[in-house]
DNA sequence: CGCGAGCTTGACGTTGTTCAACTAGAGTGG
DNA sequence: CCACTCTAGTTGAACAACGTCAAGCTCGCG
């Protein structure tokens, strides 16, 4: 049990959320945790279905994505590195999933119950406040998607998602792309035949290299500077 | 003092999260409240500024926008009717106005100083909860409206526009349309001529009608089909 | 009565998608 | 170890959707 405890408190090193637990609050979410492993390609929820446990990505990617009918295409909201919190917008607002959630590599997912973490809410308001900073952050992670997919250019929206993928998944400038080019696709609202001639274009500028699935991001402040003026470079 | 706590209980009639406030709470927003009449088309809060309160749309409409360099075109994010906050988003997250603000109507607003709340936030444990309600819905919406932009059509990004107008913000099938032309398309994502084309197409169809500034929703459900089917109806 | 801003319309150009054919590489079974 | 297949990726050409440009219109307002 003890043991437990520890392990528990090293999960949430990584969150930030977590910091503000007292070790009573830290047991009760230990004891209602479950952990599970996930491949890659793996369904962690499906849209739809109870949110009946608030998710913690131990380790390994993850992406939150929307399913549309005819099941063919869907649109992917985010993909979030280890020590993301997923769920946390359904505290207090919906008891189903939303949107579906998948493994994109080998992923480990804590499990806590989503009633423990209300009523730790309503106990702790330090809690809550760092709730309410983490959403902000992500509603601002959101707008900023939004104005990425909705006013730029195939470049400008490829250069935006090379860009959220080394400092927002992987904190670096070379990376294994655990997406295919119809995630890439879906990740920022254009075809995968886009997407390929957009990536390709990349590649013979100079701007990245690709080999195997390791992307290195060569010219970073032109991926920048393509970003920005959304694609119209030149 | 005892009329403008009364002016106040009142005021946050329907704003949901108001209503976990005691008294003594009451008592504080009020005391740090400042109200303000803004006139059609005059700016409530200039993007980059600093956040220094929490605004409270006691009347009127107001657009949420993100403004771009050059300042022609901007992305809407949001139509908000009165019961309305604005700057939640901003709460243990920054301290700048991420995006504008501005009447759309004759408006009210209420400013409420943004750091009473945010100690109200950690008195109250009730009240942070029902914030959090809050900023999950706002998430839900932004997201819904991020797959009109992104997944849809001309003719389906017009049907969800007139379908938001007419459920969230005026809460009937028939209203007076506060936006320009211009102001449709940078909410829908598109140019102004295809504003006007895709509306001409809806009146010429007798699914809409349009008197001078009002808006008759003639046809819901075929509105409803042609928002789901993308614009691809037929 | 004339001016100007917002709205409308058509013709045209650009961007990005679709379709179809082709290639490369990974996994499988003989 | 080699076909064999299957999937993901690539490429070009035709096409559709949407934006841009330019001109004309309407209506409120001085």
């Amino acid at each position: 049990m003890n043991k437990l405890k520890i392990s528990c408190t090293e999960c949430f090193e990584k969150s930030y959320c977590f910091h503000q637990l007292n070790q009573h609050e830290l047991f009760l979410t230990n004891e209602s945790r479950v952990q599970v492993h996930y491949k890659k390609g793996e369904t962690i929820a499906k849209q739809g279905s109870f949110v009946t446990h608030i998710l913690y990505v131990k380790n390994g990617t993850v992406k939150v994505y929307k399913e549309f009918e005819g099941g063919k295409n869907s649109l992917i909201f985010s993909v979030l590195p280890e020590g993301s919190l997923i769920g946390l917008s359904s505290l207090f607002f919906t008891d189903k999933f939303q949107y579906s959630i998948a493994a994109l590599d080998s992923t480990s997912i804590c499990a806590i119950d989503k009633h423990v973490i209300e009523q730790i809410v309503k106990d702790n308001s330090n809690f809550g406040a760092s709730l309410l900073e983490s959403l902000n952050s992500e509603i601002y992670s959101i707008r900023s998607r939004m104005i990425s997919l909705t006013q730029k250019q195939l470049q400008g929206k490829m250069a935006d998602i090379i860009i959220y993928l080394a400092e927002n998944v992987f904190r670096q400038d070379e990376f294994d792309l655990p997406l295919s080019r119809k995630e890439l696709a879906e990740f920022g609202g254009m075809s995968t035949m886009s997407v390929v001639r957009t990536l390709q274009h990349f590649i013979k500028e100079g701007i990245v290299e690709e080999n195997k699935q390791r992307i290195t991001i060569k010219k970073k402040d032109l991926l920048k500077k393509i970003s920005l003026e959304g694609g119209f470079a030149k």
